[in-house]
DNA sequence: ATTTGTGCAAATCGTTTGCATCTGA
DNA sequence: TCAGATGCAAACGATTTGCACAAAT
């Protein structure tokens, strides 16, 4: 089986989803998703690229983000003011929210249940529940 | 018993904690206590205060918000990175937040309840817990 | 050829800061 | 008196936008 990280894994994962396979998505998507699950902002994954001498600019960045968050491959979580992650982990899961650094961890699946969950109120529906621990050291 | 939002309950209440009941703070706890209990954001307290004809500056809202959360007599939360909202139940509760509106409501105490929780991690203990459940309409 | 993406710099928006001036105790 | 508050405008940092250029289908 190939590595989540590989040229052609992120390729058929760009296709799958129906965008365009472009220099910039198909590097920032080996960056994404080639490690284990992980919460990225749009400035750290603005570092990374250029370590990895990729040249994107920022609103690129940006652009991408969105795009793979909206084709589902990327979930944001924003959880102070101070900008928002992008967390490569779409699945049920929830979070340690760390104050002090800002920092993002998750919590083992599992480890959280909600027991009882009220009904949406007038003609809404439940898109998402988010749990966050936060955390002061 | 007097009205939470009275002048003298007002008073008093920033008599407790320690903040001295200038002109525009007693005005804006005023209008923040005396409804009942609401998710403001800065900008929305601004114009309810110039509304009012109270004369306040942008960034004594933001103090006084501020203030006000760090001696616990608000909660702030951030839910989506445009913004936070300060919410004048400081007590144990969770919220709906509706996706479309990006408002604010509290869901009915009780309602929620979550039945295991994950030990804090390394040297960390629990600050608080948020739950937000998001809504689509 | 057409559509879609990208880069750059300027613009926006919420929030913060510096500093001179006021005010409550 | 004088520490602590306030107002104003400028500074900020994250994100977005407008538009000319480049690349994918």
């Amino acid at each position: 089986m190939k590595d989540a990280g590989s040229e052609t894994a992120v390729l058929d994962r760009l296709r799958a989803v129906g965008l365009r396979p472009t220099r910039q998505r198909l590097a920032l998507a080996k960056i994404l998703f080639s490690q284990g699950p992980r919460h990225v902002s749009a400035e750290e994954l603005f570092n990374e690229a250029k370590a990895h001498k990729i040249n994107v600019s920022l609103a690129t960045i940006y652009n991408a983000l969105h795009d793979f968050t909206s084709k589902g491959l990327l979930r944001e979580l924003s959880i102070d003011s101070m900008g928002s992650y992008f967390d490569t982990n779409t699945s049920e899961h929830h979070h340690f929210f760390f104050e002090s650094s800002g920092k993002l961890e998750d919590v083992p699946l599992g480890e959280v249940d909600i027991s009882s969950l009220p009904k949406a109120p007038r003609s809404s529906s439940i898109s998402r529940v988010d749990v966050i621990i936060r955390l002061k050291d």
